[in-house]
DNA sequence: CTATATTTGTGCGTATGTATG
DNA sequence: ACATACATACGCACAAATATA
């Protein structure tokens, strides 16, 4: 079960990759609405980004109305 | 007695230089076996850093395996 | 048993510096 | 010049574990 990773080389920069990769995880339902997407801390070690590159991910899916952010706690996935 | 300092123009990041004084202060038998070290808020006004940063040099030095941290009670220097 | 204080754990907000294409 | 990406470091807020009154 080989889970999606990231090109560091490909032309698509790698915080548009990582949003792909969580879109689609709430397209498919794995990250289910009113839950916690995974934390930046979390993504940076899983993907082997920097935090920037994730938080730049995580911005892409909040201006696509997809996610909401609360200081401090998290980012969820938005109810449909 | 000025105790040593951290230079945040150095090119040598602050938790570096923390986790070196630390480390100095172990092995110099300062900070004893089984003793805590300095909690992560008393490093932050000793030092003038950011929680992060004390963070961050307490987790080279557990790394290195010279320390063990417990939640909610501390940082403990290891039996050698 | 409850309440409080202390300490570590986690999570986000922001800024700066460096390097690369 | 610009966008991307990484590393560092400041901050705030809340949760969880522990110790103590």
């Amino acid at each position: 079960m080989a889970s999606r990773t990231v090109d560091p080389l490909s032309s698509v920069p790698v915080y548009r990759q990582v949003a792909a990769i969580l879109r689609d995880r709430i397209e498919s339902g794995d990250l289910e609405p009113d839950r916690p997407l995974p934390s930046e801390t979390h993504l940076v070690q899983e993907y082997g980004i920097a935090r920037g590159t994730a938080r730049r991910a995580i911005e892409v899916l909040r201006d696509e109305g997809l996610v909401v952010t609360v200081h401090g706690r998290g980012t969820y996935v938005k109810p449909r």
